[in-house]
DNA sequence: GATGAATGAGACTTCATTCAT
DNA sequence: AATGAATGAAGTCTCATTCAT
């Protein structure tokens, strides 16, 4: 004899519920923190029962791993996105710059997120850290054919490509984190700083009679 | 690994007695991740009852935040002695590279530590951001000095001191987070060759009939 | 004396296993003292784990104030239902002093209890003080609403009504605390003897060749 | 070696040393409640280190024990000096009310200290059972005398001089434990008054040509 | 599919007491 | 007489997980 609950669930498919369970994880563990994100914090935030919860995962631990994965899935979406924007490709590693840098509070959520993923895949947990090599190698290609294709264009002089490209996002993360964990000598508009001078010095326009850089 | 005696520890002196809680501490932070350190491990580890730990440390935070601390004077201390290692001052900033790079267990776990503290501070822990504060600002000041050093000595071509040293630390820390953390693109041997790649591209010997070395 | 089983305890509802929980827990209290009752005396004499009585009560004081609260909730009831037994208005006072003195072991542990709260209350904890700001709003009220009623019955001598309600409360209190506390020149029967005479000489009937009563 | 040590006490001998740590326990007790004084607080509250309080007190019962003596003969001689200040008999309760009632803050303290003793001594506590014992003991001779001495006098009329006294003390009580608990109908103004019209109704004064009562 | 009551291990912290110094 | 480091039991509370409903 099943009550009527004011408060009960509608009846998903598992794929459905585990879709919105996994939204509110990933919101809960960005605001929060890893470390701070319980199984009865999530099924609260989903108006869910802790029961509905972990029926649908098995340990906590694949919510946790879950959430990046869609984190790390729709932060490469972005990016691509963003790499589409900007006619002229020199303009392009500028303007990811700018889109990534945590400048608004979700996106220095989202990095808060990232350093509590690093802490956990560098103590060896494997499905984690396949999550991170997987967005690694993603953006690493994305930030490569920019800049090959700038060269290939004669837009900007022969470099090492893959060698910059792999400088470049080395120096993201570690300014960025540099700029969360607070230390005095970096901040975000300093790290913006450092990487458009940076790119400035190392991606040298060729001048020619017709090619424009701003 | 010490192991738990039956009998009671012989009576230390406060100060002897943190130092050497804390230097368990500090080693069972780095093995098993500030979030798996408790009160119990570390008062099993020292061979000591919980309550002697409290004793000395009003609060678990107090030890993991001290250990922190202790850890940074140590990484500074030896970043300063090596920095002292080499005549040649062009020298120093590839053997700074080499010195610091997790190429062994116990450097590995150091970054590992790192890593942990990072997610604290970037959560907002006033505390440990100091502590994190202090060592980048050491860390920075050794590295400009450096190569400032090099440049006025006329040993390399004259460059933004301050934009590099910042870039050679961020990329550094970057570097090496993206190998410890499973990115398939990266790992410690190749950090140590964008590193050095990086150095030799930016700092440029001047090529005179006697270089002039310090 | 319920026993701890190594069986899982029948799931019940919430309100059920709070009730349950509440007699257990001022049970305990009364027989022991607020001072002595943790959340895992309380789990053992229900047979529950200390996980379940903090899956139904946030904190240890919700149960302690809980339990107050039912154990004044019972005084009031057994006090209106006192109230109620005896016809001659006169005779009823009489008849809640000896059924409110403490010569029964559970009415004297129902008066230890009311001293450990008194305790608590002095130290300004807001809900226990509310507990018994309504206790002793029901308490007065009753008395004075009997003694009022003799008085408009014509039963007694009018008196100021207020005072002497005010007066008999806080005498009983007094006297029954010291009785309690090991005071030699007070016990129950002492204060029971304190209580009539009191009663008798300040309650003065109404001599008349007909006496109404209600 | 006995170092030199900014902070070492002056040597006593254990009787004055007893003598100090009681009234500083007795003061803590007052202001925090017997339930959050520590050996630990007591020690820093004087100065001293656990060990010492704890080689001149076997057990901190004892200190608890011994503090409240030390509260109950300093409330006996207050009490004493207080009957003998009024020339006219008939004054002197009124004083002693207007002296013990709790309306400044080291009077209520006092007050929650017994509160706090008193709940002990319902348990059984033997000792605390017999210094309550004796203060009551006390405080009701002194009432006693007082009655007497004004009957005696003419001053007022002929009075069951022990059951007043018994009555007198016990509504002190009780009413001063109503006001301080939070009870909404009683605070310290109101036992006054209640105390005051109760007193003036019992103790008739003796009309005469030459007794004025104020 | 959903629930949520129940569990029990384990977290931090407090504290009276002991005893070598 | 005084110290204070050391102890270990006991306190409250959290929480991932289980499982009967």
């Amino acid at each position: 004899m099943p009550k009527a609950s004011a408060t009960r669930q509608r009846r998903l498919r598992p794929v459905e519920r585990r879709a919105l369970i996994l939204q509110v994880a990933r919101a809960r563990i960005a605001e929060v923190g890893v470390a701070n994100t319980s199984v009865r914090d999530i099924a609260a935030a989903c108006g869910l029962s802790t029961g509905t919860v972990t029926y649908h995962f098995k340990w906590l631990d694949e919510i946790l791993c879950e959430a990046l994965r869609i984190a790390s899935e729709e932060f490469i979406t972005d990016v691509l996105a963003q790499a589409e924007q900007k006619h002229l490709v020199i303009d392009r590693l500028g303007f990811i710059v700018d889109a990534n840098l945590p400048d608004r509070p979700d996106a220095l959520a989202l990095w808060r997120m990232w350093l509590d993923y690093w802490s956990i895949a560098a103590r060896g947990d494997e499905e984690i850290r396949e999550v991170h090599a997987a967005r690694y190698s993603m953006w690493r290609d994305v930030c490569e054919k920019e800049i090959r294709t700038a060269v290939d264009a004669g837009e900007i002089a022969p470099i090492d490509v893959h060698q910059v490209a792999t400088e470049f996002i080395g120096l993201f993360d570690g300014l960025v984190l540099q700029a969360i964990i607070g230390d005095h000598g970096m901040n975000i508009e300093k790290a913006r700083s450092v990487l458009k001078n940076y790119l400035a010095r190392t991606l040298i326009p060729v001048a020619r009679d017709s090619s424009i850089v701003k």
